[in-house]
DNA sequence: TATACTGTATTATGTCGATAGGACAGTAGC
DNA sequence: GCTACTGTCCTATCGACATAATACAGTATA
């Protein structure tokens, strides 16, 4: 399966599985008109309780993320994956942001910023030798 | 006052709260041996429970970073800065790894990523141009 | 000694997320 | 029609977090 839960997290269960769906569709991963898994299959997968699961499915159903056939399962809409590619774009930008914000609010130094961010460029990148030079 | 408590988000208040005294002692804003804010005093400059500071400070004194001086209050430990520094990195470090680590796993597209992250850098860095070149 | 602080501890209430267990109507396939 | 699915709904319980309102012992200062 394709969503990979965090169960000592701060973040709410059925949030991660709102989310996790939601870049599944952005991702292409599941395609519009597509069935996503049942509450109960899906529970069982990621052993968690169906009235999570059920949680999840009611909050994108609500966004109009999917729809509901009635007695089969629930589908993917039409304009979807264009609404969750935009969506994952702006998570991230944001998670980036509040990232960067605390760091300079903590007075990290910005050698140390620029450092653990080239570590991880680097690391998904190891053809390119980290190159954002130091500077004021 | 140098903490910043954000009462919507999904982190604990006690929690913000023993973060944001670490990373004070890291940057230097609270020097070893010096009080603390008192319980009281600082549950009235973020406008929350005494018993949610109480349970921050608990847990500093837990941890060794702060001393009780009985009826004074409590102080910074010897130790403490560079045990913070250490931490903050650290903290940091585990942050951008989760961070870059989600973005790969949704598949988000590796040019979006560094250009998120270099128009975050060069949000600080005013005078450096991007200059993460494409790759891969 | 009186007061005004300190940290620490207790009990109770409310909210929220998660779980447990069950019930219901609708649909597909035999 | 029967069975096995589907989503949806309900009540109840549990733990974590935050709050409210006290209470207590120790210390500094006047």
């Amino acid at each position: 399966m394709f969503l990979q839960i965090d169960l000592a997290g701060s973040v709410a269960i059925y949030e991660q599985v709102v989310q996790q769906i939601k870049f599944a569709i952005a991702s292409g991963t599941i395609l519009s008109n597509e069935l996503i898994p049942s509450v109960r299959e899906l529970s069982r997968q990621l052993a968690i309780n169906p009235n999570t699961v059920a949680r999840a499915y009611r909050t994108l159903q609500d966004e109009g993320i999917v729809y509901s056939r009635r007695g089969m399962g629930l589908a993917v809409a039409d304009e979807s994956q264009h609404r969750c590619k935009t969506e994952r774009r702006s998570w991230f930008e944001e998670q980036f942001r509040k990232l960067f914000e605390d760091a300079v609010r903590s007075r990290l130094d910005w050698d140390e910023v620029r450092e653990i961010v080239n570590q991880q460029l680097g690391k998904y990148n190891p053809q390119l030798a980290p190159s954002v030079s130091a500077g004021g």
